[in-house]
DNA sequence: TTCGGTTTTTT
DNA sequence: AAAAACCGA
């Protein structure tokens, strides 16, 4: 048997970890022998190029293998860390890892996406045989669907039949005290610290500003359930506060369990699942908008292949302009605060979710540029990237996804700034060059560089009703 | 089980 | 402003 690791970071509520463990533990009070527990990771830098998995998630992805191997060496088991370029090189791998090593069943955490799915059934016809856990969601897939037995395709109701099914089923969820058992084992295998792949620094740096998980749980995540909670539903849509959670990226490698934050939360607010209107539900809610994804993902696996979700925009012909794309994502838009965040992307490898949306509807509905751009230079850039929320969030944004106002969505970027920057705060940590424009002229400080004669910033590269009218007519047309 | 009318919908 | 989901017949 062999534990094999993708996108499950983690020894803290992870089923695969945890059943091989059991199996093992089994072994060992039936004959007494230690068993070699034997895990793997692979290292594909051709496939993450080609899923345009970011250079700072890379970094965060190997610095928690690192970690990895450290915390399963307390268990006994022997993480290698193995090159590989790309997914089919994976499969010939373990085939041949397999047979030369006598093992027949492989133990996994299921991915959703396409592409990692064909090469677990490209395993699967060479006789391996995969015994797979599903933990990327508290709600298993499939589970939720509305009376005509179809996905959700509204959020709403999808988050009220997810808590009903909370409410009546539970979750699963393995404690980390259930591990400690197995802490024997490393004991009696006399586990060496340190292996090959120790040596070898794969380490850049890029990630460095963000703890590792184990941190995370131990200060990040309590501090927040304590000091932030309460506040987050009227701070976390205001960039310039850091009000979130600050924990996408840790989900987005497997790092965190989601089951595990929802523990924590019900630790801390035992009635959550019940209080929709409670201020401490808007970062649940956020955690079911995951799930929403993931599950939306999961019914349409075709949403992975850049298929629009509403198909009657197929027929939409996207603007093909690289100079203005280039321009979007260089933040020279000559909208501060789209400007700013595409800043704060570039040089952080990371967006506040409130900019993600308003700086989607300007490439979008102001530019008509294609979602896709946006959604793979998000992927390129994010240390957060996670297909199936970037994905519904640029459909969202592109109004080709799952929205259901009864009104046609464009952001306007100058009110949405005033909104939720209002005194430009964070317009200015990324834009210090507007450090002299007033408060209210900073939102679209045009006007006003014109009158005082300041050549400090670019000019408006599309304005904003002009465009308004042109992203109307060219929806209509679909 | 299928239908048509009513309520609801990430601002 | 329009589409999804529900609900009662």
């Amino acid at each position: 048997m062999l534990l094999w690791f993708r996108n499950d970071l983690r020894v803290h509520d992870n089923p695969a970890l945890f059943y091989f463990l059991q199996q093992h533990w089994q072994a060992y009070q039936q004959q007494g022998e230690m068993p070699q527990m034997r895990a793997l990771f692979f290292i594909s830098h051709g496939q993450w190029l080609q899923h345009r998995v970011s250079d700072i998630k890379i970094d965060l992805i190997l610095r928690h293998v690192d970690w990895l191997e450290r915390e399963l060496g307390k268990l006994g088991v022997r993480l290698e860390v193995v090159e590989c370029d790309n997914f089919q090189q994976q499969v010939d791998y373990l085939g041949d890892y397999c047979r030369e090593h006598n093992i027949r069943q492989v133990v996994v955490n299921d991915e959703l996406e396409v592409n990692e799915r064909a090469r677990d059934r490209q395993l699967t016809a060479l006789g391996i045989e995969l015994l797979a856990f599903e933990c990327d969601v508290i709600v298993p897939k499939g589970k939720l669907v509305n009376q005509d037995r179809q996905m959700f395709k509204v959020f709403t109701p999808f988050k009220k039949a997810w808590l009903k099914y909370v409410r009546q089923n539970g979750f699963d969820y393995i404690a980390k005290d259930k591990l400690s058992p197995f802490s024997r084992f490393s004991l009696e295998a006399g586990y060496e610290d340190g292996n090959e792949y120790r040596r070898i620094k794969y380490h850049t740096g890029l990630s460095d500003a963000w703890p590792l998980v184990d941190e995370v749980e131990r200060r990040v995540i309590p501090e927040f359930l304590e000091e932030k909670l309460e506040s987050y539903h009227e701070l976390r849509d205001i960039p310039a506060i850091k009000g979130t959670s600050g924990l996408s990226p840790y989900l987005a490698i497997g790092a965190l369990s989601p089951r595990y934050l929802l523990c924590q939360l019900i630790n801390q607010n035992p009635d959550v699942l019940n209080a929709h209107d409670s201020p401490n539900f808007a970062w649940l809610n956020e955690l079911i908008w995951r799930e929403f994804y993931r599950h939306l993902m999961h019914h349409f696996p075709s949403l992975a292949k850049g298929k629009n979700f509403r198909s009657k925009y197929d027929s939409l012909v996207w603007s093909q302009d690289k100079a203005l794309f280039k321009l979007w994502c260089q933040g020279r838009t000559g909208y501060p605060i789209v400007d700013a965040a595409m800043r704060q992307l570039n040089k952080t490898g990371w967006m506040h979710n409130r900019l993600r949306m308003i700086v989607a509807s300007f490439l979008t509905k102001h530019l008509l540029i294609d979602w896709r751009w946006g959604e793979n230079y998000f992927m390129e850039s994010l240390i957060d990237g996670d297909l199936a929320a970037n994905n519904g969030g640029w459909q969202w944004a592109a109004s080709t996804g799952c929205d259901a106002q009864p009104y046609f969505r464009i952001f306007n970027p100058v009110l949405q700034s005033k909104k939720f920057d209002p005194k430009g705060t964070f317009i200015r940590k990324y834009l210090p060059e507007l450090n002299s424009v007033p408060d209210n002229e900073v939102h679209f400080p045009h006007d006003y560089l014109r009158k005082n004669k300041l050549d400090i910033y670019w000019p408006a590269i599309v304005d904003h009703k002009f465009a308004r009218e042109r992203a109307l007519n060219f929806y209509q047309g679909a």
